[in-house]
RNA sequence: GCCCGGGUGGCGAAACUGGUAGACGCAAGGGACUUAAAAUCCCUUGGGAGGCGACUCCCAUGCAGGUUCGAGUCCUGCCCCGGGCACCA
């Protein structure tokens, strides 16, 4: 026999990555597909840093996905493409002096290479990237058409505002109160801004949560970020006749609602403030602008207010409370004011401590505890004529009761907001409106879209809060697209999740210069078959997708209104227990790892890490594992005999190995499918001798496992099925089924229990009736031991795995 | 505080609807091959006790209880770790 060659990856991957192009062997039918299978992976920000192993992670993991698809008969169509704008990008360019649309190419160079390397099943025709004009163009058109419905509107809003860099910061830019650049405290700034009426579809958005196939992790994280709540609007009135309407939950402890607190911000404050507690208010006023949002939404250990002055009628017992303002009430939920009810709730119990109010238990519960109770278990007491019931009902009652004069409505409110997609910088799409002084503001028409957006030299941020493209007066001087008068463009930019929202619909029709998505192709590939990625993005960006899709079906243009009817998320991979991020310096770039082992070791690495939901530490211990494991497929493909039957016991692991792997590819569980195919080979090994030489496996024994082992490995598996003599791709193949009958033939062996307690084990032909295993259990002397001839009280047997003897 | 996950050998992890805990892999120890090393192959490996030995018994899935013939898995109450939300009324 010849000697086996050894398994050089780096040779065997560059042919077959070649070969892929040449063959176009990932590039599916779009027009025309039998079985089309929409795999989506969400397509990553192209850092200067590369791809990181987090990245391969998720993409070999929905990879491999593919791949099984394709390998079902499917025309599996998995696009690949570069959310480039952003903040992100725009930071680091500042920080190193190079303008984004000089660098973002670069990086995007450098992904393109990672990827193709990695050997994912791209279909590079159509690559997109969310900063190409030829892209961004229909990203604009999609902002027009929420305009044009109405669903875009202007509204003045506080943004986070660095005195020093005369900037506007993202949340995640303030740390501590301050900017994360030159640690100035940051404050609230209002800007007019604009924001699309994501709220209108809070109902929608919560309701389909039920039909959609999603990691529960995911759909948790939705709704709690709509976050519904149910309750009641209540009117105060003020002696002037002003009615303060508040939101509450627990309408039922309206009778311990000894003062009312409104935002700062609130618009009847002005006619609130008696004379002598103005100047106090406006001190108090100014405090809570100088302090930035996120420190004012964090909150603080101690409570700050002012009390107005005025009072208002507690509509359930008339009597005058007193109106304080306080910034522990957020203008932007409910109507920005509440009763505060401090017997019951924590926040309004540390104020009224804190500023000496009243405090009036109206709930008495189940078991005494100290105030604040806030269990809704209780009953209702000083409550007038609904003391004595259970809360739910009480607040029922009483609601209905109030509302009888005017002064209640039950109501649900949401604790999502609006979507904010302006953006004061320079690295993303230009939103298309034009301000014409008579016309107002005009959508810049279809027919001149793009907006390019200007390569500026200093696109630095200024201190006139507006974006730098305001300095680019060529640019911002504009002609009405309605009435040819004088216009400006709008200067700010969107947010790149209006980007990533519907870079979905946009794969399967790059080639269309004319149109944002082809209708055929649309109703061919649409909704995503599978969609694939991080609980990161669970919120935003799946939230923003969603009520897109919502959008453009309400306006005629797709046929779906959820674009994700089936997603997975898949868990992170953490580096020495901690998130790998640059400013952590422990970010791991799979180059040096593909280098040395190949990408097809590294890939199957990655997935026996741990479980592909769950995500794992990234450790390099253990890679040489998944290499001797592939050096033994090479070896006994190498010397398999063309054919000869397969052993009994081979044969039944064997089909074993096929059921277990297809259920575990399934459902993602790619670590024990590896597992699964690893005590395959071992039992091939001990069937042809050991390694070494001697005999090696059948034809029959291994092609199954190759096409198995493809979606994992796909270079590796290439070449051997080549070696088997296939012209074909192995991807060209067709997914083994396994027999039942043969997966579950042979002996089992059956765990034999004296009172719940392991005593034996017995070996029988599986499927052997209970009479017969009880009769052999009782004449084993391990088992007589502890029955120790006590009368059987009862037996339990469980078929094929265990016999229990109660004595 | 609330909402998701999770806690199993030296390490990464498995375990179907409650049914033989630790599959698979790493590391470690011993052996074979080799002039030697690497590679490869074989054996051992949760802890404890007993036996020359094939073996036998006890303990063991974060902690404390419970349900059950039987619990890593179900229930109750805690502790710890990771992630998300967070003055949301």
């Amino acid at each position: 026999m010849p000697p086996v060659p050894p398994y050089d990856p780096a040779a065997v991957e560059a042919k077959w990555q070649a070969r892929w192009i040449e063959r176009r062997t990932n590039e599916p039918d779009l027009d025309r597909p039998a079985r089309p299978f929409y795999n989506l992976m969400m397509f990553p920000y192209p850092s200067a840093e590369g791809l990181h192993v987090g990245n391969m992670f998720a993409f070999t993991g929905a990879d491999i996905y593919g791949r099984f698809k394709r390998l079902q008969g499917y025309d599996v169509f998995e696009p690949m493409g570069f959310d480039a704008f952003g903040i992100h990008s725009e930071n680091y360019a500042l920080s190193i002096g190079t303008n984004p649309a000089q660098l973002i190419p670069r990086n995007i160079a450098n992904f393109r290479r990672q990827l193709k390397r990695f050997g994912g099943m791209f279909d590079w025709r159509h690559e997109l990237s969310t900063t190409d004009p030829a892209y961004y163009k229909w990203t604009q058109w999609l902002f027009l058409q929420l305009f044009r419905a109405g669903l875009a509107y202007k509204k003045r809003a506080a943004v986070n505002w660095c005195p020093k860099d005369k900037t506007v910061l993202a949340n995640e830019q303030v740390i501590n109160g301050r900017c994360e650049r030159c640690d100035t405290p940051v404050e609230q700034r209002f800007l007019d801004q604009w924001f699309f009426r994501i709220t209108d579809f809070a109902e929608r958005l919560l309701v389909n949560l039920g039909q959609l196939d999603w990691s529960s992790s995911t759909v948790a994280l939705q709704r709690n970020w709509i976050g519904k709540s149910e309750g009641a609007e209540l009117v105060f009135e003020t002696p002037g006749s002003r009615k303060i309407a508040v939101f509450t939950t627990r309408p039922d402890t309206v009778f311990g609602a000894t003062y009312l607190v409104v935002a700062p911000e609130h618009p009847l404050v002005e006619e609130l403030i008696a004379v002598e507690q103005r100047a106090a208010v406006r001190a108090y006023q100014r405090e809570v602008q100088a302090k930035d949002i996120v420190s004012r939404r964090i909150g603080e250990k101690t409570k700050t207010g002012v009390f107005l002055g005025s009072y208002a009628r507690n509509p359930a017992t008339g009597e005058a409370i007193p109106i304080w303002i306080a910034d522990y009430v957020l203008m932007e939920y409910g109507t920005g004011a509440i009763m505060a009810v401090p017997a019951h709730d924590k926040r309004d119990f540390e104020f009224a401590t804190q500023f000496g109010l009243a405090i009036r238990q109206v709930v008495k519960a189940p078991s005494p505890e100290p105030l604040p109770s806030v269990s809704e278990d209780g009953v209702l007491m000083q409550s007038g004529a609904f003391d004595g019931l259970p809360c739910r009902e009480g607040g029922r009652k009483i609601v209905a009761w109030l509302a009888t004069r005017g002064m209640a409505t039950a109501r649900v409110q949401y604790r999502l907001h609006d979507w904010c997609i302006s953006r004061q910088r320079y690295w993303g799409p230009p939103i298309p409106i034009i301000y014409c002084e008579r016309c107002g503001p005009v959508g810049v028409p279809e027919r001149d879209l793009p907006v390019e957006l200007p390569f500026i030299e200093d696109f630095r941020p200024d201190d006139t809060g507006v974006s730098p493209l305001a300095r680019h007066k060529e640019w911002y001087f504009v002609k009405c697209p309605d009435c040819g008068g004088e216009g400006r463009r709008e200067t700010d930019v969107s947010d790149t999740f209006l980007d990533s929202s519907w870079y979905y619909l946009r794969y399967p029709s790059t080639e269309f210069a004319d149109r944002p998505f082809d209708p055929a192709r649309t109703k061919t590939w649409l909704p995503v078959t599978s969609y694939i990625g991080g609980n990161e993005h669970a919120v935003l960006h799946l939230l923003y997708s969603r009520f897109v899709s919502m959008v453009l079906k309400d306006l005629g243009h797709i046929h779906f209104e959820e674009p994700f009817p089936k997603l997975r998320a898949h868990g992170l991979i953490v580096k020495d227990g901690a998130k790998m991020s640059k400013s952590r310096g422990n970010v791991v770039v799979p180059d040096a790892y593909i280098q040395q082992w190949g990408a097809d070791t590294f890939r199957m690495y990655l997935m026996f890490l741990g479980a592909f939901q769950e995500g794992g530490d990234f450790r390099e211990t253990g890679i040489v594992g998944i290499r001797r494991f592939l050096d033994k497929v090479w070896q006994l493909a190498h010397e398999a005999t063309p054919d000869g039957q397969l052993a009994p016991e081979t044969e039944r692991k064997l089909h074993q190995t096929i059921k277990k792997v297809t259920t575990d590819t399934e459902s993602l569980d790619y670590n024990t499918a590896i597992a699964a195919m690893m005590e395959y080979v071992n039992v091939l090994r001990e069937r042809s001798g050991g390694g070494g030489g001697g005999g090696g496996g059948t034809r029959q024994g291994l092609e199954p496992l190759l096409v198995m082992l493809a979606p994992y490995a796909p270079h590796f598996t290439e070449e051997l099925w080549e070696l088997f003599g296939h012209e074909t791709s192995v991807f060209s193949g067709a997914w083994p089924s396994h027999d039942e009958r043969l997966a579950t033939a042979g002996d089992v062996e059956i765990a034999v229990q004296v009172n719940g307690r392991l005593r034996s084990r017995l070996t029988v032909p599986r499927g052997t009736a209970q009479e017969l295993v009880v009769a052999r259990v009782l004449a084993d002397e391990a088992v007589k031991k502890f029955v120790d001839g006590e009368p059987l009280k009862n037996v339990i047997y469980v078929q094929d795995r265990l016999v229990n003897l109660v004595v």
